[in-house]
DNA sequence: AAAGCGTGGAG
DNA sequence: TCTCCAAGCTT
């Protein structure tokens, strides 16, 4: 157990907040657990300005655990496409049926922790902010502010380092005005204690910050050792018709942009070709756009489409999953990955400019 | 333990 | 154009 000498942290924390916090972000209006709960889960790994008009859009259109428990998953992830990390869509699809066959929202961190895609820091912050239960949590910018304070060595990504501020974080963490403080820390990493060019000068404990204090605020904390990130080559087929129609397969459940539409993916023009003629298809022209690399977490994306014009083709090509023909100009609406949705709208400018090629 | 999972902002 | 990484979780 970590012994907290300076007893005052949290109180300035608050005061801090109580003049310079957020408090009008969308999720902050009606903090009922649903709400924050979807909020915290459009926000892990990603930032606020991107969540927001997501989160609107998706509160407007499943209000409550039961209309999102009673919507589709093609539905859900629809109101998720471009936000990125797909499996949090399908978890709160799942969690949201387990709730509303539990009757009620759960309401204790064991609870919450059991539900697929909520962790220890999601459950602390639904558990803090919902519910006004002192719990600590561990987000990126807790993460940051702490290693900071307390001049924490080593990159948080190793188990022990993680350790380490998980218990720094419990130990600061107040029994009084819970949700604020969750907030408050929260606010002070994003807006203060941020990654760069920290404002040290406005932080309501920089008077006992070991890393300010020793002038060595840029090496808190560690960061990730380097990798070099694989390259993989892919190429996207786009099978288009004489009616401005795209085929379109669902991709597998699991794996990147899984459960969402997409054009069918190939190793190499070759095997789109292949594919093609394996099915009788009939070539009418074709032609390859501009690669492009396209860069993930963990690889570079080297990212060839190719076009295909064809004519007749009715549907039931498909086999990865359910095939479907889909207009050009309704693709957005569909919910596709970004990647992809970008590359659809250059062709459909490219079209509309010089008209079809055949 | 370590890898997989997206997208966009910032430098 | 490239790297780093953000309100992390799962396997």
């Amino acid at each position: 157990m970590i012994r907290v000498n300076d007893s005052t942290f949290n109180e300035r924390v608050l005061a801090w907040f109580d003049r310079h916090g957020r408090k009008d972000l969308p999720w902050q209006q009606d903090k009922s657990p649903y709400r924050v709960w979807i909020s915290e889960t459009m926000l892990q790994q990603t930032q606020v300005a991107t969540v927001i008009p997501y989160f609107n859009a998706f509160v407007d259109r499943f209000p409550s655990v039961e209309a999102l428990a009673n919507a589709s998953i093609d539905e859900v992830l629809r109101h998720w496409s471009g936000l990125g990390y797909y499996a949090r869509a399908r978890n709160l699809h799942k969690a949201a049926l387990i709730i509303a066959g539990q009757g009620s929202f759960p309401d204790t961190l064991e609870e919450l922790q059991q539900l697929p895609g909520i962790g220890l820091s999601t459950a602390g912050a639904i558990m803090s902010i919902a519910y006004g239960r002192s719990h600590p949590i561990l987000d990126g910018n807790v993460r940051r502010v702490l290693a900071r304070y307390r001049a924490v060595p080593g990159w948080p990504g190793e188990a022990k380092v993680n350790r380490r501020l998980w218990e720094l974080s419990r130990a600061l963490t107040p029994e009084q005005r819970a949700a604020d403080y969750t907030q408050a820390i929260m606010d002070l990493g994003a807006t203060v204690c941020t990654r760069s060019r920290p404002s040290c000068g406005a932080c309501p404990v920089n008077a006992d910050c070991l890393a300010f204090g020793t002038g060595r605020v840029n090496d808190f904390p560690a960061p990730k050792p380097a990798k070099a990130l694989p390259v993989k080559q892919r190429t996207f087929l786009l099978l288009t018709d004489r009616h401005r129609q795209v085929f379109l397969e669902k991709r597998p459940p699991a794996g990147i942009w899984g459960g969402l539409w997409c054009l069918p993916e190939f190793e190499n023009p070759d095997q789109a070709l292949g594919w093609c003629l394996d099915r009788h298809i009939p070539v009418v022209g074709r032609y390859a756009m501009d690669r492009r690399r396209h860069t993930f977490s963990h690889f570079h994306l080297d990212f060839t489409p190719l076009v295909i014009l064809t004519d007749g083709i009715t549907g039931g090509v498909g086999e990865t999953g359910s095939p479907i023909w889909h207009p050009l100009e309704a693709i957005a609406r569909l919910g596709l990955p970004a990647p992809i949705n970008l590359l659809l709208k250059q062709y459909q400018n490219h079209e509309d400019k010089h008209g079809k090629t055949d």
